[in-house]
DNA sequence: TCAAAAGTGTTCAGCCTACACCCATGA
DNA sequence: TCATGGGTGTAGGCTGAACACTTTTGA
């Protein structure tokens, strides 16, 4: 092949990019997912997503996805995989890019996104999803369950003060197993990377609840010297 | 936009996939890089690489790619992540999929890899490659250190017969620090996933190491059993 | 006063780490 | 016989898991 044709010999292809996006509410995980606007499969439950445009990175497309469809930017989002079997897309041959993404709810808009058709779902009632995208959420959250085990990205879940009762339901929820309470707590205190404030939440208890606050800069430090966060 | 239009109207992208391409041999981990054929950049080193067909998976592009290079079918092969920026690729706008694979290199093809003017370089001597590819070389050298911990693709890297000085060695490698004889000795052992074979390996000391083969059906059926590898 | 969730310490077992000497054999 | 790498066991420290009662306070 000469050189002047390398590139514009090979084939060109669709590609897209499809968000799992996770949620934290109620105790339980949840999805959001939409509505599909478009043939084939017109109306059928689909996660979110959009093609990447000339001239746009991917990441760059995803952050856009998210935005455009629930209002919400500088959230947690970091690619899962490619998915590019030939016919994974029943309506064209589509290559698409997965991204996860957590995402406070209490922060986001939730006009906008039900404006866009979409909706949050408790993670034990996700219906059947289009194409491959039932396998692009389990993907995710197995994703999730390792990242989560040893990075500290279960607080992008949480409100910016939570109480360690919280906390520790979140991992519950993620691990699907219950955590015990005083090991819970002594492990998650003694990595010092929270941040005790004088409030306390009383919703849940009579007695109330001390509110915590995660200090990335004290995590940021104690990582620089091998510290490694662990549940 | 209407529905005919939802496919019809979305951008075009070139689509690639390069190969991070690992071997074991001679006690240090190798990298099979080339020197690129077409401007721009031509000469320069760069990973392994070619464009995503018309109605070809990404998987299958692959592994195409890799036995076009390479003559070897059959090994052990992942996606690491796809490289989307825009700018990526200086001759035009090209996504890259990255995949990782695990090589034995004395099973490979060498007279081949030679025709296409790829080499094995040691990893500590690897030098500048095009684009973002020392990038992707970092990355999946990282997560084959993640992947190695807790999976048993140690073995995709060595011999079908192999000493437990050796295997040792390999880690060594992979991890960059010295792992105690008998510790990595009694780890591995008790796992109970190797099978001792009566030969033994000479080529490094008078009194021979033990050869040992891995058993993928035992560590199968031990990791239906909740068993997990770990090293 | 009582119900309901928050908060608190200790013990035990298992695992990881550190560490030094004998063995087998070809040269 | 000797140099070289292969092979072996134990003791101490640390970490993870199990486990039950007291505290607070609004209803």
């Amino acid at each position: 092949m000469s050189h002047g044709s390398f590139y514009a010999n090979a084939p060109r292809h669709l590609v897209a990019v499809d968000c799992i996006i996770f949620g934290f509410e109620d105790g339980k995980l949840k999805l959001l997912i939409i509505q599909r606007k478009v043939d084939p499969l017109e109306g059928a439950w689909s996660l979110v997503g959009g093609f990447v445009q000339e001239d746009e990175s991917t990441d760059h497309a995803a952050i856009r996805v998210l935005r455009q469809t629930t209002g919400i930017r500088d959230i947690y989002m970091e690619q899962l995989r490619t998915y590019g079997d030939a016919n994974r897309d029943t309506g064209a041959r589509v290559i698409s890019l997965a991204y996860y993404a957590l995402i406070r709810i209490s922060e986001h808009d939730r006009m906008l996104a039900q404006e866009h058709g979409a909706h949050w779902l408790n993670l034990h009632q996700i219906p059947g999803l289009i194409f491959d995208h039932n396998t692009m959420l389990n993907e995710a959250l197995e994703r999730l369950r390792d990242k989560a085990k040893f990075h500290p990205i279960g607080f992008e879940l949480l409100p910016e003060k939570f109480s360690l009762p919280q906390l520790r339901n979140l991992y519950e929820e993620i691990y699907q197993r219950p955590l015990d309470k005083r090991n819970f707590r002594k492990k998650i205190l003694a990595m010092d990377i929270l941040e005790k404030l004088d409030e306390k939440d009383k919703s849940t208890s009579k007695k109330g609840a001390h509110l915590y606050r995660f200090d990335r800069k004290k995590y940021d430090a104690l990582t620089q010297h091998g510290f490694v966060f662990e549940i």
